[in-house]
Parts: C-alpha cells; structure tokens; sequence
DNA sequence: CGGTAACCGAGACGGTACGTCCCGTCTTAGT
DNA sequence: ACTAAGACGGGACGTACCGTCTCGGTTACCG
C-alpha cells in the first residue's frame, strides 16, 4: 500500500528521496500500538507520536490507519507455515488450519480480524488486504494442495480454490460471522470432511 | 439490545412510558441512512437529526451506533427463508444459499456485512448480533437440515452445526475474508461436497 | 462578536444555556496569551488549552482567533478617557492623545495595532471592531468636543467627526502607517493646528 | 529586501549568478495571487508553485510572504503622482489625496493595506516598509510642499512632515483604523483646514 | 579545462494550527 | 418519567503551510 517501489523510480527521481528510517519508525509503532491497545489504539495522531514522526508523512504515504495496520501486519508478521512433518497431507492440513486458529486469537490475530472488520466497508483496504495477505498466502496453501493432489491424497482435477475454501471457510465463519470457539476437534472433522468429498484413492 | 423490557417494569413504572413513535422514526431514520451511506453514514447524530430525535433519547435505549443498525436490521429485515419447494433437501439448500448471497450482495447486506466488520472490535456488538443474527438463522437452517436427517439425505448422527458451518462456511469466508466473488456453481459444488461428505445411506 | 444575547432569547430558548463560566476562562486565558506573545501568541488552540475548554466551544461562538483576542480586549480594555480637568478644552484634548499614545505603547495597545492589522484582510473583523471599539471610543470623544464647542474653543457648526478626525488621523497615521514615533510635541502641534482651523470666536 | 545586492558582491562572488528569470517569475507570481485573491492567497507554497520555482528559492532571498508582496508591490507599483496642472497647490493637495484613495480602494491597494496589517506584527517588514513604500513617497510629497512654501501658500518655517501628517493622517485614519469610507468633500476639507492652519500670508 | 562554489528544480521531512466531525455527558425547559 | 434542544469537554480527523533538509542537475568563475 505504500507507494510502488517499483523499478522505474530510479532513473527519474527527483528530490528528496523517502525515508527508510521514518518508515521502520512507523511501522514499529504501529506494532507497539497493536499489540497494546488493540487496532483502535492503531490511530494516525498516535502512530505520528509514537513514531516521533509528523502526521504529514503519514498521510503522505498512507491513506488512513487502516492501511497502516495492514502494512504493519503484513510486513512483520510472522507466516505461518507449518513446517512440522506429519504422516499425511489430510493430518499437515489439520496441523495448518490449528495454527492459523491460534495466530487468529493472538493479539497479531486481533489485529487481523480488525482489519478484516474495517475492509467491509473501506474498498480499498479490501483490495490491499486481497494483495497484501489473502493472495499469498493462498498461493502457500495452494501449494500444499497440489502435493496433496500428487501424492493421491486428494482427487486429481480437483479444483484447488474450492477445496481450500472448504476447509478454511468454516474455519473463518465461526471465528469471524458467527463468533462460535473453534476447537481442535472442529477442525479435525472440517478437514476430514473435504478429505471425504475431494479426497482421492 | 434495547433495554430490557421485561417482566418487572409494568407494575411499578411511573412518568411518561416510552416512546414507540420515537423509536420508530429513528429506526426509519437509520435505515435512510443505512441505504445513502452505508453504516458509515449512521452516526448517532445523524439518526438523531434525520429522526428529529434529542440525543439524549437515542443514548437512553441503544449504546452506540452499532446497536441501532443492529436492531434497525433484525427489526426490519426480511428473513431470507427461501419458501419454494424443490425435489431434494440438498437442491433446497442449494436454492437457501444462494436467496443468502444476493440478500449479502443487496443494500440491507451491505449493512449487515458492516455490521459483522463492526463486531470484529466490540465484543457488546458482537454478543448482540449471535444473539439477533446469527442464532435465529441458525435455528432455521438446523431445522431444515434435521429434516434433510430425517429424509434421509444427511447421514444419521450428524453434528448439525458442523454440516451447517460446512455449507455456510465457504460462502462467508468468500465473501468476508477472502472477498472473491460467490457464484451459483461454488455454491453447487460446495453442497455437493458436503452431501458427500456427510451423506445418508 | 459572541452571539446576539438580544431579548428574544428568554422566552423560546432551550437545551443548555450558554456557560458564562466557560466564556470567563476563555477571555482570561486570552488575556494572559496576550500580554505573554502578542496577538500571534492567541491562538484557537492555545486558548482552548489554557482556559481548559474544548474547542469545538471556541468555534461555536467565535469565528477566528481575532474575534476572540476583540472580544478580550473590548470586554477588559480599561477605557482611556483621561479624566483630569485642565484649563481649556485644547489642553484636555492634549492629554486626552497623549493618554491614547501611552495606551497604544503598552502591551494592551499592542493587541489592539494587532487587531487594527489584522482587521485589514477581515471583513467581519473590521465590522466588529468598529462596533465595539470605534464606534464607542469615538461617541466618547465627540462628546467633548460638542462641549468644546458649547464652551466657544471650537466654531459653532464644525463637523465634529471631521475635527476629530484632524487631530486623531495624524496620530495613528505616524503610529499604524509611517512608523514614525510620536512625541508630545507632535500632539501638542496638531491639536494647536487643529484648533486653528476650527476655532471658534 | 531581497538580499544586500550591494558593493562587495560584484568582487568575489563565484558560483552561478541569481537567476533574473526565477525572480521575475515570482514577482509575476505574486502579483497574479495578489490580485485574485488578496495578500492571504500569497503565501510560499502558492507563489513557489504558480511561479514554477523551488520553495528553496524562494526563501534564499525573501524571508517570509510578507516580504514577497512588499518587493513585488514596490517593484510594480505604478507610483501614484498626480501630475496634473492645478490652480494652486491646495487644489494639487487635494488632488494628489484623491488619487491615493482611488490607490488603496484598488486591487494594488489592497495590497498595500494588507501589508500595514501584516507589518503590525513584524517589525522586520514594517522597517521594510518604511523603506521601500513610505519614505520614497514621503519623499515625493515634501517636494510638493515645499514647493507650497516657496510659492507663499503654506507659511514659511512650517514642518513639513508634520504638514503632511496632518493631511494624510485623517485620510489613511479613516481607511485603516476606523474603516468609515474616504469621500472627495472630506479630502477637500482636510485639506482646506490644513491649510487654514499652516497657510502663508 | 577541470574544480568548485553557488545557484536551481523538486519534494520529503518534522511541525503547528487549522476548522470539522462525532463522541458521550450534561443541563434546561416543555409535555 | 420521558422528551427535544443543544451546550459542554474531548479525541481524532485530514489539510494547509511553514521553514529546513537532502537530492540531482546546471551554470559561471578561477586557478
């Protein structure tokens, strides 16, 4: 979301150039704030003073503070990849989804969900949000999938995007519309469920 | 989520009794508002000046904004039962789903997407919406799927909510999280999926 | 320049009545701004934080900093009408522009050649400065020149504004436009020419 | 004010020469902002982006806005000498009155009453003003009045500056202090009494 | 003829104050 | 007791300019 740091910069730029130092400055508070206060202590003012930065700069580089929180989050969080060894796909499946569930109720987690809540009504957040975190990590997923697939796990032909979605759907819906726990358990049956429906010989 | 009007208030209220006139011009009021602006334009000033209502009354019954649009949604909205007969329990869910999207892609849906965006950081309104929203939907839709038990074309001793999270899951998660478009053939495929999965006979 | 607290007001006003203790502290915290830094120190912020009062009060009832640092000023400027008797009208109106020249010297006067500068490119502030100090000052000293006049010291039929206009142009010409110093001597002169012209007998 | 161009320059001064272009650019800069929206719309960043010039520029050699408008209004200013014959020097007088009001009710006028606002409060613009505006003018209507000596209207032995004082001390009184408006008639009397006061013979 | 000093444009930076919006609380008078 | 009206202290917003500071690039003079 800030600026593209694309290639063709170099050659024509004038001026002063930007500052990396007022950037970490930012960024680093705004992952102080987070995790103090939640997203609503993430407000452009306190980002400006916690970062001993002007609030010109801020505006300058992003539109509000919802795409400082997601700039936050998507360049200093930890991905989470689990990268245990497991005897099947279906079982590393299940290890996936129950560390996404714990990253979800951390207070990175929180910080997440706040930014899915905002993007509802903010477009552009939303499309932000598609590239920055929903996209890539999806193409991690996706990957899995597809081994899943070559290991005879899951059903060749099988549409990738469908399957994922119907394991991480439910996943996603009680933790974010219908606010229900989601437990180990869940997960081990929702998963086990798309083995059933997708799964191969 | 207005205050409680239960049992004890009768017998010894005295003074004026409230206002349903008042009530209803703000709840009128906010769904103009809802429908111009989004849940971003229903501000409790606005309510209160487009229903020409002190403010003073508005902060009596209902805590903050959020609340508002709540009850002017599950006071007003049209509960999406899809009526229309069909020759299967999976076909009627199919048909259920898919009377869900366009409802979430209409006006009232946008509030209602809102909403859900605005619980992610308020644990009051997030209580208020399982209790308005999400659990009376959900009784609905169990009892078509106890039905779908009974009929036959769900295995015995399935956990209800896990089918419904299983069906309902994908489509929130697509339009919630992921923001990628629902079609009629994601939703086909997915109840499709989860009859595999959790089938009868 | 603070709201017209005319008499209509009484009889259909409601809601909160306006705070005179938030008005009090106001203008004491614009006065202490005053003599501290001058007129540029009397800022709508500085004043709302020293008189401890939000500024959303500032703006409902003043429009600008300058109407603010007015309203100080006319409310609690000690008025300059030099009251010592003296043995002819062309000596007291000596004094009287001496008295005047002392005031503008001081830290009060400063404020007051700040509003005279500021009301240049301000509209609605040059109104409310004639209102509230022109036009008062001036009724003041007309007075004393109609009994300069009744005395025999000013010729029968003399236009009193443009009298007084003689003998106070020059002084606040040299002090707000040339820059020059003004000296005793000075006033002693002009009002002697003055009294030359218009002099009765 | 722009920076001392004075002797010691030409000697040792290396590096490239003050662009002419860039000041002109600013001047006609200014003068566009100053006439269509007054001396307010003059501040850096508009003249620096109308003028197509850097704010480093700007500030290399002028100090503030203020500063800006002065050189540009002193730069441009069609100086304002009537030069019409008249019968006597009274009647020049009050000639030459009458084309300096015109002056300050112009767009240019405006300006100038602008700036004796501004130099209130900076005393780095009011020497400035002293300097550039007042004194050359100064200059210009002392040779006219001692013109009026020589040629027996004013007595001889008169102050000059306080002649001059006294006749356009009322006028810029009432344009700049008591904001009442300036007519011919008031001119003409001013005048007539200033020479009643000081005249020869 | 190559350095170097001062100029120029562009524009990012920290900062102050602005004027506005909305919050949630309060005080008043009217019904 | 409840209502409409609306003033109050407060927090944050997003903007306008300020004056300073790098940048890269451009002349002129001077050795």
């Amino acid at each position: 979301m800030p600026v593209e740091d694309g290639a063709p910069a170099a050659a024509l730029r004038r001026g002063r150039p930007r500052s990396t130092e007022a950037r970490d400055k930012i960024l680093a508070a705004t992952e102080e704030l987070l995790s103090e206060g939640g997203f609503q202590a993430v407000t452009m003012e306190a980002v400006a003073a916690r970062a001993g930065v002007a609030k010109t700069t801020l505006y300058r580089w992003w539109p509000n503070r919802a795409a400082v929180a997601l700039d936050c989050v998507s360049a200093r969080m930890t991905p989470i990849v689990d990268t245990s060894k497991a005897a099947s796909y279906r079982e590393r499946f299940q290890r996936q989804l129950k560390a996404t569930i714990r990253l979800l109720n951390s207070a990175q987690g929180h910080a997440i969900l706040a930014l899915i809540g905002a993007k509802q009504t903010d477009p552009a957040l939303a499309e932000a949000y598609s590239e920055q975190i929903a996209r890539p990590r999806r193409a991690q997923t996706r990957m899995l999938a597809q081994q899943a697939i070559m290991a005879g796990e899951i059903a060749e032909g099988t549409d990738l995007d469908l399957f994922l979605d119907a394991i991480y759907g439910p996943l996603y819906y009680r933790k974010v519309v219908s606010g229900e726990p989601v437990t180990d358990a869940f997960i081990d049956r929702i998963v086990d469920a798309a083995f059933t429906a997708f799964g191969g010989r």
